[in-house]
RNA sequence: GCCCAGGUGGUGAAAUUGGUAGACACAAGGGACUUAAAAUCCCUCGGAACUUAUACUGCCGUGUCGGUUCGACUCCGACCCCGGGCACCA
């Protein structure tokens, strides 16, 4: 290397330029009223302990798109901040023996300092953590509030529970229908809870979908599905033989003819009864009790039923129809009761096979056809009614219209929209979260949020946690209360933490606010969100509740916007090599993919591997980081080895931000490589003269050529970072123009003029990517100014223009010749030109030309027969 | 089971509105420089066929099968495979 060139060193100039950023505020965000804002939100981190890839993934998706806008002018807000309740930390701290405060906390500062090694061009200064009592305080005040207006209500529903640890349990606690820790078989437990009433805004969620167009299809999608709006009916039926009655809904009235049984939860009200004088249907009930409640669970377990002995009466027929217990039924979603057609639904059908009750058709292909084939399976598809008395002959909407019209003037059936969404369940039985504000005056039963003079209701620090019960609920110092002077006592559930994670956003608006949830003034500058990004597993759930959540504080006067994210987008996980030996005993164990060294084959296919003691390791393929399959890879490391410039470049680089991403270590070795490239060619130019003026009058066709790439770039990684957010292609568009440039080695004053152009724009292109190497490249350029003010570029159009482009000439649509054109040559000049062509002469010989197609500026195509 | 994505060379990918398939990289192979290594630079690189041979040439090729079109990775239908979510992991 010669003396006057100075090796890249990210070590050395990452943390320099960092500290440059901090010392100068640089990112500090303030109102201002007279510049466009520009909120950039990434979804915050748990704080787990360590950064893993997908964060990394995240926040550099984040910091591109927020740098970008801050070179186009605008006003940006990149906050972060803690996501920090949940369970891991309940678990952390029965393992190692310590408070789940002092845990979370002890993981922040550690995670914060990882962050920070990232060069992201946050503001610090608005960092919060939900576990903070300054942050909870103002959902619970909050909580309270919608308890007024009658958005909360409370009801029993079920939980996992664990009948040995008497212990709820997550979903993710609960292994092959078995508590993780003891091994019991999990029983499911009916206990009062807390939810909000997000049906209450389910059309709402459902028409603003439409309003989301910076969002992804596939999203608005899930979300229109999850909400599922539907329009059935709900229908009345008598019990045969007493005054009870139940209720079913169905969005299919037109096989109402068909009906043969009712399928009804083993908790409905009608059930419990006949249990008293039936053990055998009791036995079946508990079992049914037992069996795991999630929806996958209920779509793919056996299907079983058992007779009640109890008849329903068919309003219209006046037909006596058995009622069953299913296990498929659930009290908690809809009325715990359904009408079963087993003709016509493919579920009710398996059932009916297996319990030999009658099978009807009801409905039929078309007015022509005959009985549908049921000797396989149910005919589910709309058609016309058949075997349906008055109704036969009549189409799906005919038939709905008639037979509810029936009912409703029978009185036994109401006209009603329905919603797969359910109402969102906020109680946690745990103790690392924020407590539900609520209180039960002892003398009277009376429910009652706490008074805001008392927020926040805070969580007791110093607990010995057991991972059996919350502390709260063995604290009778901390439940134990009065209210207006009477004797009280304290919910002792927590909120979801989906709570704290539904409008975080907002806080930062105004993160210190002591007197409100946040300043009006500053949300309402500051939102809507113009950029959300996060994983797509956020898909439904988070976003949902967080809409929702905007709405109820649209509907509080906090906010004047109806929705919180303006444009969104979903990143791929991070997936590594996993490599594993065999022990002694069979057992697999994972080796971390850089311990491990692969032998490929002449095409460069991993064939084997050894790690470091020697073990024949066996290549299990490129599977999603994990800790059981030892794969993760720690950013830490990967900064302190290459710096955070080359990961950054590396993940942006190696595919787009909605795909997977597949870590390959050759990959970031050769994003190092094009950093040290850049580096070293600054250096060579900065060395071959100072930057002269551009006289665009005396351009050699090989530097107007140079600088037409220039222009077309920036075109193109414009659109690339600001619309289309590909921020693979934009980094591939700059490679292409590098190496165009890397060949233009002149030193006249021409040719440095356009390469310290072609430099200075690139340099400004890539910072967006990687800050801290074009920070330093943008100064040695020779630039007086800081690349935090500069302003993005603009494509010069002169230079954009050309004198003659290419036309590919296709016979029968296949490539056969190229031409050159003039860029505004009339059509039949080109035609003409495309047939003289001597490829086009000799793929037409003998033929006769039917037609000739012309694409603008790319394409003839010539179709001879 | 249901809902939603995705499938293109040895690999990650590109092809933006139906218009040149494989840009840009990685790996591999060959070469230069070097005492040597690292680093760097140059060349080859979808497949099979023809050919002494590189080339040339045409042919085939975007999970599978079929369709629409002058023209399909792109649109339609069916199927196969893989991933995300399914309400208490976050």
């Amino acid at each position: 290397m010669a003396d006057n060139k100075v090796a890249y060193n990210p070590q050395e100039i990452e943390p320099e330029v960092q500290k440059y950023w901090e010392d100068h505020q640089t990112f500090h965000a303030t109102e201002d009223k007279n510049k466009e804002k520009y909120y950039c939100l990434v979804m915050f981190p748990y704080p787990s302990g360590r950064l893993h890839l997908g964060h990394v993934r995240n926040y550099a998706l984040g910091d591109v798109i927020a740098r970008f806008n801050r070179l186009l002018g605008k006003n940006v807000l990149a906050p972060i901040g803690w996501d920090a309740f949940g369970l891991p930390a309940e678990n952390a701290a029965i393992k190692n023996n310590k408070q789940p405060g002092d845990w979370t906390y002890e993981n922040i500062s550690y995670m914060k300092g990882q962050l920070k090694s990232l060069g992201l061009s946050y503001d610090w200064a608005r960092e919060v953590a939900t576990c903070r009592p300054e942050y909870y305080k103002w959902e619970q005040k909050f909580f309270g509030e919608l308890y007024k207006k009658g958005l909360v209500y409370k009801k029993v529903s079920s939980v996992n529970w664990c009948p040995v640890d008497n212990t709820v349990l997550a979903n993710e606690q609960v292994e092959d229908g078995c508590c993780w820790r003891c091994g019991a078989k999990v029983e499911i437990k009916e206990i009062p809870q807390w939810y909000l009433k997000i049906t209450a805004y389910a059309e709402e969620l459902l028409n603003d979908l439409d309003k989301l167009d910076g969002w992804p299809e596939r999203v608005r999608t899930m979300q229109k599905n999850w909400i599922g709006r539907s329009e059935g009916l709900n229908i009345t039926f008598k019990v045969d033989g007493s005054d009870d009655t139940f209720t079913v809904y169905t969005t299919r009235p037109d096989t109402f003819m068909g009906i043969t049984y009712i399928s009804i939860s083993a908790n409905h009200p009608l059930v419990k009864k006949c249990c008293e004088t039936n053990p055998e249907l009791e036995a079946f009930c508990q079992e049914c009790r037992t069996q795991k409640f999630a929806e996958a669970d209920l779509a793919t377990m056996e299907k079983k039923g058992m007779a009640t002995g109890l008849y329903a009466i068919h309003p219209i027929t006046g037909r006596k129809v058995p009622i069953y217990v299913a296990n498929f039924v659930i009290m908690d979603y809809g009325t715990g009761a359904v009408m079963s057609v087993p003709g016509h639904d493919q579920r009710d059908y398996e059932f009916a096979k297996k319990y030999g009750i009658e099978i009807i058709p009801v409905i039929k292909e078309s007015k022509e056809s005959g009985d549908p084939d049921l000797s396989e399976h149910a005919f589910v598809e709309h058609g016309i009614a058949c075997h349906s008395g008055e109704f036969d002959g009549m189409n799906f909407e005919e038939a709905f219209k008639a037979i509810a019209d029936k009912l409703e003037s029978m009185g036994c059936a109401e006209r009603k929209v329905n919603y797969r969404l359910r109402d969102w369940g906020i109680s946690r039985q745990r103790y690392w979260g924020a407590p539900i504000p609520m209180l039960t005056i002892d003398e009277t039963g009376e429910v009652v949020p706490e008074k805001d003079e008392n927020l926040p209701v805070e969580l007791p620090y110093d607990v010995k946690i057991n991972g059996v019960i919350s502390p709260l609920k063995t604290d009778e110092k901390w439940y134990k209360t009065t209210y207006e002077g009477k004797s009280a006592t304290r919910e002792t559930d927590t909120f979801d933490t989906f709570m704290e994670s539904s409008w975080y956003f907002a806080r930062y608006c105004s993160p210190r606010d002591e007197k409100e949830m946040f300043d009006k003034d500053a949300a309402n500058y500051w939102l809507p969100v113009d950029q959300y990004i996060g994983g797509i597993e956020h898909a439904v759930l988070h976003l949902l509740y967080s809409r929702f959540f905007f709405k109820l504080l649209r509907d509080a006067g906090m906010v004047k916007y109806d929705e919180p994210f303006k444009r969104l987008l979903c990143q791929g996980m991070v997936l590594a090599d996993a490599y594993y030996y065999l022990d002694d005993k069979g057992v697999k164990n994972w080796v971390n993919p850089l311990d491990a060294f692969p032998t490929r084959d002449e095409k460069g296919n991993i064939i084997s591997a050894v790690d470091k003691e020697g073990h024949q390791l066996h290549h299990e393929g490129m599977i999603k980081m994990s800790k059981s399959k030892a794969n993760g890879i720690d950013p830490e490391y990967m900064v302190k080895m290459y710096g955070a410039d080359t990961v950054r470049l590396f993940m942006l680089f190696a595919s787009p931000a909605e795909l997977t991403l597949e870590w390959r270590q050759s990959g970031v070795e050769g994003s190092q490589r094009f950093l040290r490239k850049l580096w070293s060619q600054v250096q060579d130019l900065v060395n071959a003269g100072a930057k002269p003026a551009l006289d665009k009058s005396k351009l050699t066709p090989e530097l107007k050529k140079l600088r037409h790439e220039l222009h077309v770039t920036i075109e193109k990684v414009t659109d690339d970072i600001g619309r289309r957010q590909t921020f693979n292609t934009a980094i591939a568009a700059i490679m292409e123009l590098l190496n165009l440039a890397n060949k233009c080695t002149g030193t006249d004053e021409a040719s440095l003029a356009v390469r310290y152009e072609v430099y200075n724009n690139v340099i400004i292109m890539l910072y967006p990517i990687v800050p801290h190497i074009c920070f330093k490249l943008w100064s040695m350029l020779g630039n007086t100014t800081e690349i935090d003010t500069e302003t993005w570029p603009v494509a010069d159009k002169d230079a954009l223009k050309e004198d003659e482009i290419t036309v590919v000439v296709q016979i029968n649509g296949k490539v056969r010749a190229k031409i050159s054109i003039n860029p505004n040559e009339d059509e039949e000049s080109v035609i003409a030109k495309a047939k003289a062509a001597p490829e086009t002469q000799k793929f037409t010989e003998g033929k006769e030309i039917k037609k000739t197609i012309y694409v603008k500026g790319r394409l003839v195509n010539i179709v001879a027969v």
